[in-house]
DNA sequence: CACATTAATGCACACTGTGCAATATTTGCC
DNA sequence: GGCAAATATTGCACAGTGTGCATTAATGTG
């Protein structure tokens, strides 16, 4: 399973972080409006029609791409067949795990969200992806029948790790290990809310 | 209270809603990336400079404006003190039965996204106003400290009753009085993945 | 009817995003 | 190392989006 990253890889992976680091910089000293594709592309030393190779808008150069489950952990699941929530969780401890985290981009990324609160939306939506494969997941257990209730548990999930990730992002004394943790909490809260009828 | 709608006001919303006919018509007939906001204006019989007077982008035309809350609902919901989700509901509840929902305009969004799930995040997204006056409302009753959390509700609030409203326009013999019940229901829904843990 | 207010429109313009063909770089292979 | 295939980058043209501004038309008010 082990890869050999080649040098187009390893390339590939470098400059859709430059971008990004470009896009962000820009974004947070003249504000997100006044920042062009142009002038992101310039920025990260490629041509704009590149910068369009890498991502399909501003947007998503801003926020970068949001990390999904591997192989191996959709197997785990699968021949799992502990409490649904738990097992949910379970794979995105490994997924987090897996995937290097950078608490310095968070953070700008964070920055940029409080000065510009039009982007949450993009924010919580760069989580598509990662939603939509926690919605598969979850389908698998409760049935096809029940997709749009598994749509909105996946729903409630991404968003209780997107806030994890911003509180994240801004406390260097927390692991990256206990972001599900805090997420699965603020899950709890909810279910609370939810029994107050 | 009771306005006086003056031509201008009528003619207004009228067009506003012949221009959502048209975006939608012509969605479903060439798809949605075929369509040009120059479309939809002719066939509207304005001009484009004008579509973009109604709407901000050619998405909002077809998903049209959510409604939201009155002033006498936040009033009342401020003054009730029963249970936080049930007191929600009940605005909710206030809120549809006076804005006049239009099923057949449901219907046909309804059908556009069954063809293109693209615009899926951009039908939920159309919540968004509402979403954000449920978390304020939340707010007010588990504090503002709390706001990550009221979202967090406010999110799976507005995505049941999204479900809902897709599931009444296909449903001629349910009641628009019961959409908010039905949302009720799946949130229990939720509630009960929630707790396997 | 006269006048103020608001809406609709045409036009210019900057920006977005894509297709295509040409050029440059990397890779695998001998 | 050198060569051919695969892949990346780039420039260019072009259709579409969305906004600002000035002009014209329609509507509300007295």
């Amino acid at each position: 399973m082990a890869v050999k990253p080649t040098l187009r890889d390893r390339r590939r992976v470098q400059t859709a972080r430059e971008i990004q680091r470009a896009a962000l910089s820009l974004a947070l000293r003249h504000g997100h409006d006044a920042v062009t594709t142009e002038m992101i592309a310039a920025e990260a030393g490629i041509s704009q029609r590149t910068f369009f190779n890498y991502y399909l808008n501003k947007d998503a150069a801003i926020v970068g791409e949001a990390p999904c489950f591997d192989d191996g952990t959709v197997a785990w699941f699968r021949a799992s067949s502990g409490p649904l929530l738990a097992d949910l969780l379970q794979a995105l401890r490994r997924l987090l795990n897996g995937g290097e985290l950078d608490r310095g981009t968070s953070q700008l990324i964070d920055r940029l969200l409080d000065t510009a609160p039009e982007l949450l939306p993009i924010f919580y939506g760069s989580l598509r992806r990662l939603r939509d494969q926690i919605a598969d997941l979850a389908v698998t257990r409760i049935g096809a029948d029940a997709r749009p209730d598994a749509e909105l548990l996946a729903e409630a999930i991404s968003h209780a790790l997107g806030d994890t990730f911003r509180i994240w992002a801004n406390d260097e004394a927390m692991s990256a290990d206990s972001i599900v943790d805090v997420a699965g909490a603020k899950l709890q809260v909810l279910r609370g809310y939810l029994a107050q009828v």
